[in-house]
DNA sequence: AACAGGATCCTCT
DNA sequence: GAGGATCCTGTTA
């Protein structure tokens, strides 16, 4: 469907796991490049041990406790990019990480920026889907409801009907705290989505609450 | 000022 | 499936 920004906005501040399933077929549009996602994670803020934001606000995570539809970009292991979506009300740090999606226009410029990679690993992993997009972290506080150069999409009523019955959800990738929260989820049958791993130093399966 | 720990990725085997 | 690269961030002193 296409929203008004307003209506985006309303949608985003929405509870995180409410969200993230309805971001799964969503359009991603960062200047010529557009990315159809296919997997995200959500994190529940302050009260979720695996978020950034669990141990309160810091400069690198100040935009998360901001209002929803604002881009959260950190460097993962110092190098890589990621970007969450910031959703629900103003002041809870709840977001969506973007974790892969396919790449369904800008193809060219897609390939020049992850030279070697084949199409179906363009944007998946949440470090790759950023160097596809563009994404940087000069783009932390984006507004995605807004003229920032950084669009989302939701796909239209009809399609979020199709896609519901393909949505599956299990355990976040890689984290050593919360390990067992099933709060990824991602369409079934995509080849885009991104294989699980756990941490090596979570808790053994069952133990982290 | 120093340290420990990553919401990852790539290259092997 | 395993291990290393690599450097930012938050915490502690």
């Amino acid at each position: 469907m296409t929203h008004t920004s307003d209506q985006l906005r309303a949608v985003l501040s929405r509870p995180v796991l409410e969200v993230a399933p309805q971001l799964l077929g969503a359009h991603l549009r960062v200047g010529e490049v557009t990315v159809r996602l296919t997997e995200v994670e959500a994190y529940a803020g302050e009260q979720d041990p695996g978020s950034h934001a669990h141990r309160g606000r810091t400069p690198r995570t100040g935009v998360m406790f901001g209002p929803a539809g604002r881009l959260y970009c950190y460097l993962s292991y110092g190098v890589h990019t990621c970007a969450n979506v910031v959703t629900g009300p103003d002041g809870e740090a709840a977001a969506v990480l973007l974790r892969a999606g396919e790449v369904v226009d800008g193809l060219a410029l897609a390939r020049g920026r992850r030279p070697g990679a084949r199409d179906r690993d363009l944007a998946r992993g949440p470090g790759r889907l950023c160097r596809t997009l563009g994404v940087e972290l000069a783009h932390d506080g984006a507004d995605v409801c807004g003229d920032s150069g950084v669009t989302l999409t939701l796909p239209a009523e009809g399609e979020a009907e199709a896609l519901r019955p393909r949505v599956r959800w299990g355990p976040r990738v890689g984290l050593s705290l919360a390990a067992d929260r099933p709060w990824r989820c991602w369409l079934a049958g995509e080849e885009t989505v991104s294989v699980y791993r756990r941490s090596p130093r979570a808790t053994p399966i069952g133990n982290s609450g």
